[in-house]
DNA sequence: CTAGGTGCAAAAGGTTTGCGGTTAA
DNA sequence: TTAACCGCAAACCTTTTGCACCTAG
């Protein structure tokens, strides 16, 4: 869960540009999503970050994940009404959901992809962003640290 | 709220084609989402039924949203952990959030373009369905009924 | 007749919040 | 020093469920 120094660095920025503290908690929860990048819902956080921290509580982990979230360090990402997951935000990407085993993988897109995506919207609309998921099967075989 | 004899028809078809009863409440429930093609909350689905139909419950409506969803006569939108919204299921469609207005707009895809959008996908990833959102700002002066 | 559907109220489940005590700057 | 943050428990809000009654086939 140990950040790295680059990582930690690009957190305390982030905080201060956003004018927020870096703290212990939210450190480490940034932390555990850099170390096992498996897009964890709040309730898996909070299990992998009491590991180290055991008086972290739920509600700080939600707050530290909202945080990192306005702070545009990670991502939430929400498939219907199932529970929210988390990943680090690692630029433009499309999540495929696998039916089978309820895994979520990252899928890059091509360069220039939300120029290209948006043209799809009649003239007038301007978008901020997109979300694209897919869901079906994903291949079997595939490894765990796929699974970003 | 009154359903058109064809939407009728294809209600009742729908759900015999499932093994399920047409009853009042499911007529009147998707007559309303045919009525006014806003992408109402199940909320607003109950407000709207209750007119005619004062007796009908929200659990109700609940139930009779889902089943339509599951004949794929109506889908449902979700926008983060934002209530559902429903909206008849007028095939492959991608979404645009105002977010100035909180408006849902439909934005019809070009033929093909399932087909085409599963190209970002690796080799071996099979996608059954895909979802496709943007978020922005919507020309102002668009018309009520372009909210389908 | 009877399996399936409805209505009510209560529960579930993820997330947020109020508050008293703590901590980073 | 003090505004921001944490931890706890309770509240919130959408959605689901158990159960008794009803109704379509």
């Amino acid at each position: 869960m140990k950040l790295s120094t680059n990582a930690k660095h690009e957190l305390e920025e982030a905080l201060v540009t956003n004018g927020l503290r870096a703290t212990r908690q939210r450190e480490h929860v940034y932390g555990v999503l850099l170390t096992q990048r498996d897009h964890p819902t709040a309730d898996e956080v909070y299990a992998r970050a009491k590991q180290a921290m055991p008086s972290i509580s739920l509600a700080t982990v939600y707050n530290c994940l909202e945080t990192l979230v306005e702070c545009e360090l990670v991502k939430k990402l929400n498939y219907e009404r199932e529970p929210s997951r988390f990943c680090p935000n690692d630029g433009e990407h499309a999540h495929f959901l696998d039916e089978a085993t309820g895994r979520v993988f990252d899928i890059d897109l091509p360069e220039n992809f939300m120029r290209e995506i948006t043209n799809v919207l009649p003239q007038g609309f301007e978008a901020k962003k997109f979300k694209l998921s897919f869901s079906g099967y994903a291949p079997k075989d595939l490894a765990g640290d796929h699974c970003v």
